[in-house]
DNA sequence: TTAGGGTTAG
């Protein structure tokens, strides 16, 4: 192909040429006859196309000009819309090859592209007719087409699909092999994926980067952070990606200490800080309680995008400053970052956590008449517990019966919670039960329950809703608490006594409970807390998790250190009393991370002001 | 002249 020229100017286009630029080249183009060559009328779509999504209309608008478009030029665009918003635009230029005057075949290229425009489309329709194609066309034996199959049909959930593919690469190479890594551990089978990582005859930075994700991504943390300790023993180069999924590791496990060493890593070995890394600090330092360190991060950062927006929110919503999460909200707007659906999650729930209703309210109107954003279930399930939390019960049911579309438990739950918290019996009952109807075994359902019947010492109900929880099998998640003591994390489970200082820890509690009782605390055994759970009556030797953990952190961590939990459920009333008087009587602040949001203990008092 | 694997927020 001698004729191949690459031409000088076209080769400059980037992600950096404006507009305007490529305007005035096209115009060039036109007067000095470049683009009466079909050649380089491909080049300059492709290179138009490829630059920014932006210019994706024009280089079709290039293209259209055209005469003979070339299979080249088609391809090309097919392939810049595959990672496009609009993905399956791709299959108009499909069409246009298959209708094409020139009788053009779609090639290798094409069905390549085509399966790449299915995953990015995620339909399971389209994705089964694409593979249909490829095998007519006689690409099936094509490693790309091979790898990129695979992947389609990770999006797609299939593993069966993932396997057949896998299984007819006669010899599969690193590319194909992480793919199935990748594809196995999305499809929730780490174990196999592990396996296969293992078998792997070399390993790339890009399969350990796949394999530490995939643990991070099923929330295999602890892996996740061994296998990355592995992979600097073996020398193997740390790069962005990786660190990505460390630190997401250790946000998940609130893992502060790890979360820092990790940072440091970066700055030491001079790891560029992109946006994506930058936001994944973000969220870190949020999700385990430090916001000072997420702001500062935050303001540090070179670039930010709508993601690391919504990370800062969120994390002022999580730890319970909803003033600070509307004022950066502000500011993000006035920046110029269009907020998304996920921005409105945080900035509701910002609104929530200190019973701004009105101000809620407005945002959540703004989303459709300033933002165009249609308010899906999560935003509905938010504004009604805006206005539950905030004691409007009948207005959060009027939200429920009104909504577009059907409520799911979360929405009841939060009605469920603020029937409880003010005493609303009736609200409490029709809460529970509709969300009984939609999750059948619910645990928590049945506890609110038979606490609003206890509350209004209707013991016959309480009783029944036992005997109901007995006979269905009901059984509650087991409690656990995680927190980290000089980089370690340790795990308690409720009524567990396997830690290696269990003993001391046993001490150490009985101290506590003897100070408390001096303080004025007493245990709360009454019905209501033994209808609750069994495991939470008053019991030294069956703590709850975030007790044992309160004590070993008093143990082993220095007076001025925060005491740091994470915590797999929202944490119960007992344990909530408990954890302010610590506060007070050690003068040690607390922080539990529960499944909902965060609570900051100190001086006797917490963040969340008893709503949670 | 075009292609396949890893990465951020709810």
């Amino acid at each position: 192909m001698s004729r191949i020229v690459k031409h000088p100017v076209i080769a400059l286009l980037d992600a950096g040429t404006t507009f305007k630029e490529v305007r005035q080249i096209h115009a060039k183009f036109v007067i000095d006859g470049t683009l009466n060559d079909d050649h380089f009328v491909g080049q300059f779509v492709k290179a138009v196309a490829l630059s920014d999504q932006k210019y994706l209309d024009y280089a079709e608008q290039i293209l259209d000009r055209s005469d003979k478009p070339t299979l080249f030029a088609l391809n090309s665009m097919i392939r810049a819309h595959c990672k496009s918003p609009v993905p399956e635009k791709s299959f108009d230029f499909y069409r246009r090859i298959l209708c094409s005057r020139n009788d053009f075949k779609p090639d290798n290229y094409t069905v390549n592209f085509l399966v790449q425009a299915c995953t990015g489309i995620g339909m399971r329709e389209t994705g089964l007719q694409v593979h249909g194609t490829t095998i007519r066309r006689g690409f099936d034996n094509d490693p790309h087409v091979q790898t990129g199959l695979i992947s389609l049909y990770a999006e797609l959930g299939c593993p069966d699909s993932c396997h057949k593919v896998f299984d007819s690469v006669s010899s599969p190479d690193f590319v194909c092999r992480t793919a199935m890594v990748t594809a196995c551990a999305r499809c929730g089978d780490v174990g196999f994926a592990r396996k296969l990582f293992e078998e792997m005859p070399e390993k790339d930075p890009i399969a350990w980067n796949a394999m530490i994700s995939g643990y991070a991504q099923v929330g295999e943390s602890r892996k996740a952070l061994d296998l990355f300790h592995l992979m600097q023993l073996e020398g193997v180069k740390v790069n962005a990606v990786s660190m990505i999924s460390v630190l997401s590791a250790c946000a998940q496990l609130g893992a502060l200490d790890q979360g820092r060493w990790a940072h440091a890593y970066i700055e030491r070995n001079k790891i560029k800080i992109t946006v994506r890394l930058g936001t994944t600090l973000v969220d870190l330092y949020a999700k385990c309680g430090d916001m000072n360190k997420a702001m500062e991060v935050f303001w540090g950062l070179e670039e930010k995008n709508v993601y690391t927006w919504s990370s800062a929110l969120n994390g002022f919503a999580m730890n319970g400053l909803g003033e600070k999460c509307l004022e950066l909200f502000s500011r993000m707007k006035q920046d110029g970052v269009t907020p998304n659906a996920v921005t409105f999650v945080s900035v509701l729930r910002g609104c929530s956590v200190v019973g701004l209703v009105d101000e809620g309210q407005r945002h959540f109107d703004s989303m459709r008449n300033e933002f165009g954003i249609e308010p899906q279930l999560d935003h509905y399930g938010c504004l009604v517990d805006l206005y539950a939390r905030a004691g409007h019960l009948k207005d959060a049911l009027g939200i429920i019966q009104r909504m577009p579309m059907k409520p799911h438990a979360a929405v009841w739950s939060s009605l469920l919670h603020a029937s409880r918290m003010y005493k609303n019996l009736e609200l409490g009952v029709l809460a529970s039960k509709k969300m009984l109807e939609l999750e059948t075994r619910n645990h928590g359902a049945y506890v609110l329950l038979s606490n609003i019947y206890a509350d209004s010492d209707d013991w016959d109900n309480v009783s029944h809703v036992r005997q109901s929880m007995k006979s269905k099998g009901v059984k509650k998640e087991p409690g656990c608490s995680v927190m980290e003591v000089n980089g370690e994390v340790h795990e308690f489970f409720v009524g567990d006594k396997s830690h290696p200082r269990y003993t001391e820890i046993e001490a150490v509690w009985k101290d506590i409970s003897m100070r408390l009782r001096l303080a004025g605390y007493k245990a709360d055994t009454s019905p209501v807390m033994f209808d609750i759970d069994e495991e939470e009556k008053e019991d030294a030797l069956c703590l709850h998790s975030e007790k044992a953990a309160i004590a070993f952190g008093i143990m082993s961590l220095k007076e001025d250190v925060p005491v740091r939990i994470v915590k797999n459920l929202r944490v119960c009333g007992d344990c909530h009393q408990v954890s302010m008087m610590i506060s007070k009587i050690f003068d040690r602040e607390i922080i539990v991370r529960d499944r909902n949001r965060f609570h900051h203990f100190k001086d006797g008092h917490c963040s969340c002001n008893g709503f949670w």
